[in-house]
DNA sequence: TTTTGTGAAGCGATTCACAGCA
DNA sequence: TGCTGTGAATCGCTTCACAAAA
């Protein structure tokens, strides 16, 4: 416990990202009853350097066999209890526009243990309207629902003036992490996670590229 | 222009990927009526280091004045034609889930200079239904519809199973970059860039700091 | 022999610190 | 004086190359 505090501490951001998509290989893995894998097929899979994935496993352990390779199940184990995927979160979602729609629907949230235990709004016309088997509920609702801290993630899926605010409601909340798709930079107070998607953003770095091959360039495409 | 070429070759993709939000900033301080801003506010705006805002500038031009700062208009005209935003570019999202229905509907696409030309998918429940003004077709009619090349960004909304399927139909339809949703790594010929944006992903990185938090690690939050 | 785990080298991005200008 | 533009220093991630182990 104390040791594993000591090297989350020192795993690197960039690994960190990379480990959903090693699990999501890995469990494709299993359900076809592959049973070890090495370093150099999952990296194959995963577009990835096999140096860089044997790298990323060791931030966590040791959990291969030398001229063998890695046990699939254990790593599925081990990957998982990193990434915190022991335990089932709740989110709330804010927003109940279109994104915020889609997102409560989303399948993949629950299949990596995600649990959508609300969807919040503040237009009365929204308020009340049944989206994927949940009631949309007024944002300052989640404050009293949320007394017992069980909901630790908040999505902000809000048009960019009013994500300022939502993000003050979901720490008032009492919310430990962020998601937030709308285009601003939020502040909060430390201790609060935040992480950003941009969908705009994705379509203007496609946008460069496309220029990029405009002026003659073909080289390294997209990054 | 031969100039740019050499130039582009060279931009850091970590610039490019934070030039939309310079950009956004700027526009909300032009709407405003600012018109000239220093790397130290810039940088304060974006959450960035303002030696890393200048830098970055750098890569595109030298559009500053020493003692003073950058012109707002000016700034946003030069970013924008990096970022090829001059023109309108067309965007095929594949996919009538919830998901897609959600990108088809979506304002900041639109407000960023992209348009979605068409909606399409495989399902013949979903095809010929009415989404954002736009009649869902069927996928291998993109094919055919996009003879003239207009399209040059296509969105994979689908399932998972169906991404590489989908990303080759893009590929034949001549799209020349792919926005992937679908939580796989896709396979398709050089020259086609693919940029991938994973939900559930995020989520677990998420999950990964709330873990962490768990172990009683209160540091650098969110990567 | 095969494949892991890892020190060391290499590389790219960030930050510093200051010269160059307005 | 104030702020930009940038070489130099630093930092952190990736990749190499090989010793260790099965």
């Amino acid at each position: 416990m104390k040791e594993e505090k000591v090297k989350r501490d020192k795993i690197p951001p960039t690994t960190v990202a990379r480990l959903p998509l090693y699990l999501r290989c890995l469990q494709s893995m299993q359900d076809r009853r592959i049973d070890s894998v090495s370093s150099f097929k999952l990296a194959q899979l995963t577009g990835h350097n096999p140096a860089q994935l044997r790298k990323d496993l060791s931030y966590l352990g040791e959990f291969g066999t030398r001229g063998v390779g890695y046990d699939v199940d254990e790593l599925i184990r081990q990957i998982g209890k990193w990434l915190g995927a022991a335990k089932v979160r709740q989110v709330a979602i804010v927003g109940a526009g279109h994104l915020g729609r889609a997102l409560c629907s989303y399948k993949g949230f629950i299949n990596r243990g995600f649990s959508v235990a609300g969807i919040y709004d503040v237009d009365p016309a929204a308020i009340g309207q049944q989206v994927a088997g949940l009631k949309v509920r007024h944002i300052d609702e989640l404050e009293r629902q949320n007394l017992s801290g069980s909901i630790e993630i908040g999505i902000i899926a809000t048009p960019a003036a009013a994500a300022q605010a939502t993000a003050d409601s979901l720490v008032r909340a009492r919310v430990r992490s962020i998601l937030n798709f709308a285009p601003v930079k939020l502040n909060v107070g430390a201790g609060v996670c935040v992480r950003n998607v941009d969908l705009s953003t994705e379509l203007q770095i496609i946008g460069f590229h496309l220029a990029s091959l405009e002026h003659g360039i073909t080289s390294d495409c997209c990054s």
